[in-house]
DNA sequence: TGACGAACTGACGGGTCAGTCAGTCAGTCG
DNA sequence: CGACTGACTGACTGACCCGTCAGTTCGTCA
């Protein structure tokens, strides 16, 4: 009796692959138009399965949110965590961040706000890898500050300036379809960043 | 035969009534669940007479969200051909773009632009509203320059910049259930705005 | 008065889709 | 070897909901 160590490898092996194909048919169709079907053709397996490793399709589509979420989330502090002046790490962040860098994502984040407004699991994930991410940072511009590099008043209500901005960026060029260019985005934020750090 | 000068205004009645019912539901529900039986319910009309004026969901709900942020876009409008300073103008618009102000709209914009990713009419509907509503704000700032009241470098950038940034935080404070609190953005945004006509 | 058409009804067809369930199959343990 | 279990299938159901259509009502015009 070895139950209590919970799932197998090959059950979490196949979870994790149900999950991935999830977020592969949410980033092509978008969350609302994801069928329990699709996602079961997308591996070559019955829905029943599927069926199988998640209860409700609402369960399914929060999960793959959030791990889609978090490994973007874990890629990009990866990336922050090498060396490097406080200029270029605030600089890897906000083009992280960018709009322009990962189209897909971003269609993924303004949908997943508004499933937010409805579905309380959508919610809590969404509100805590915002968070996270919006965390990340307002640390490097701390870091920034504390080396003297950077001179805010106050570093975190500039990280969440910072990053509303982005956002609401996000929506004008993603969600409208390109009414202001990339170029005019660059510039603004830049003139945004400059005028935060001083 | 008086027909060349198009539907009568019973009928123009009967599809503005539709609309707003159209507009309590999908406040109520949201733009995804809001059914055409829902919208007939709400009138005590039979759901043919709804797709008698309305060919199809897709017209009716993109219409509806039209005629909402045409109403609301109106309103601000007659709010700013006041008398006034610059600057009490420019509180005018934003507190009147402020998530505060009126959740269930902010709702409603976060849903749009998901949809606008997917439908076309409601992404043309939702950039053209979108840039009305950032010209008025615009607008607002070029006049505060010309009178010397404001010192914006460049007005439209400001105005991008600002509505941006409030859209951000709408998000934030909206889908998120409120992470940080209204005192909080009102700060937040205050500082921006000092900022941009400093 | 009677013909006509616009506004309107409500029942229904038809398609979609989430979730279920009886049954298959391979691997494991005693 | 035979009992048992857990992963998996695929057909099915029950609900939902959009859009249609035959038929009704009513005002208007000849």
């Amino acid at each position: 009796m070895e139950k209590s160590e919970g799932p197998g490898p090959a059950v979490e092996k196949r979870r994790i692959q149900i999950l991935e194909a999830t977020c592969t048919v949410m980033r092509k169709q978008g969350i609302a138009a994801t069928r329990v079907g699709d996602v079961a053709k997308c591996l070559g397996i019955s829905t029943g399965l599927v069926h199988y490793h998640f209860d409700t399709k609402d369960e399914l589509l929060a999960a793959a949110f959030r791990h889609a979420a978090e490994k973007e989330l874990e890629a990009l502090r990866l990336l922050v965590n090498t060396d490097g002046t406080p200029r270029e790490l605030l600089d890897i962040v906000v083009d992280n961040f960018f709009p322009a860098s990962d189209f897909p994502s971003w269609r993924l984040w303004i949908e997943g706000w508004a499933v937010a407004l409805r579905s309380e699991s959508f919610r809590r994930t969404v509100m805590e890898l915002d968070e996270a991410w919006i965390e990340v940072l307002a640390a490097t511009l701390t870091d920034g500050v504390a080396s003297g590099d950077f001179a805010c008043v106050n570093p975190r209500d500039s990280a969440w300036r910072l990053a509303c901005l982005i956002e609401g960026l996000a929506i004008q060029q993603v969600a409208h379809g390109g009414v202001i260019n990339d170029v005019e985005t660059r510039r603004l934020v830049a003139d945004a960043v400059e005028a935060e750090i001083g």
